[in-house]
DNA sequence: ATGACATACTCACTGAGTGAGTATATCCAT
DNA sequence: ATGGATATACTCACTCAGTGAGTATGTCAT
């Protein structure tokens, strides 16, 4: 049971699982394949962690494994999601990333992948979300640098990259924001 | 022995430790303060994870802890660079940081620090150094994205950020190198 | 004298990530 | 036909990252 696990961390690639699942029930081997070529440049898992993966979340209920005997081959296993394992999913869809360059880079575009495989609305509406929020921290950081003792010539350089890397990344939502309201335009598929 | 540990990673906070003990015999209590006063926007280490990493470092003979038994207290360690460490430190503050956000933001600030620390005008080269490698990369990735397969929209959203994210690194070096030639000649040590 | 705070460290845990290995099928060139 | 590359599909054993709670003791103000 373990009510809350500890650490289902915001930038975990179990999610990046789920949501393949949440599309056709697959292989560990297929998954694999899938994230490499779709998501590539944002995830760089090996085969042996998506196992470890897939066998936590089969721990954890999300995900069920079914085998599949076959004559010489060893055994494989087809993952589908559960009831939990979709509820989690969606959850995980629809709410918000932290406002870093790590965790845009990384959990934000996965998260606008899917969503925009459902529905490029919806992913439209994350973008906008994201820019809000990252407005708002980025606003947080200037405030903090600002009342920052100056004598930690370090924190401060580190801190300045942040803010430095925020504002990039501002940027990039707002690039976002356009091309994917032009694809919408382009092929309006209501 | 092991020879080469697989993987003493680009990123790892072992060398903050060997930093600070370059300068200074200290126990674990002691490093973690520092860390947190001096890089905290840099590094978040819990204490757990500093006594973690020295015990690895301990076992690698980089460092040696000397047990100070006290009357009452539990016996505290002190723990002192040998002279393996001593090496790897100064190997590691001459080399330069892999060109990701990531990388640069807690690496190549935490190997400035030190450089600084022992000489202005080696942390300056640094900077010079990375500056060079970061220009060169982002060449590099600017060539990936014009030859990207334009089907793969979230890999190129991917790849447009971490581009958009190595400019604003550049950015910040430059600006980097300002401060510390300025420094440099405000208080001129030579 | 008691409760907050600082010093100093330990333990048990989950999770990230790598690398090598296993087993079998298929297909192509020699 | 045979042997070697390549694809499918998964396992194991490992190190390192990171958290959270716990232990033990001293100091200092109220």
């Amino acid at each position: 049971m373990s009510s809350n696990s500890p650490s289902i961390g915001s930038v975990s690639p179990e999610f990046t699982l789920l949501g393949f699942l949440s599309q056709d029930p697959a292989h560990g081997y297929e998954l694999h394949q899938k994230l490499t070529a779709d998501l590539g440049q944002v995830w760089h898992l090996s085969q042996s962690q998506i196992y470890s993966i897939l066998n936590r979340l089969e721990g954890k209920g999300l995900i069920q494994g079914s085998l599949q005997k076959q004559e010489k081959l060893p055994a494989k296993r087809l993952f589908t999601l559960t009831a939990a394992g979709q509820e989690r999913f969606e959850e995980w869809l629809s709410s918000s990333s932290r406002p870093s360059a790590r965790v845009i880079r990384i959990e934000f575009i996965t998260r606008l992948y899917f969503a925009y495989a459902r529905d490029p609305d919806f992913a439209l509406q994350l973008v906008e979300g994201q820019i809000a929020d990252t407005q708002a921290r980025l606003q947080q950081l200037e405030k903090l640098e600002s009342s920052q003792p100056g004598e930690q010539i370090f924190n401060q350089l580190g801190l300045d990259l942040r803010i430095r890397q925020l504002d990039s990344i501002l940027g990039w939502l707002i690039s976002c924001q356009d091309i994917l309201a032009t694809l919408s335009k382009g092929s309006p598929s209501a």
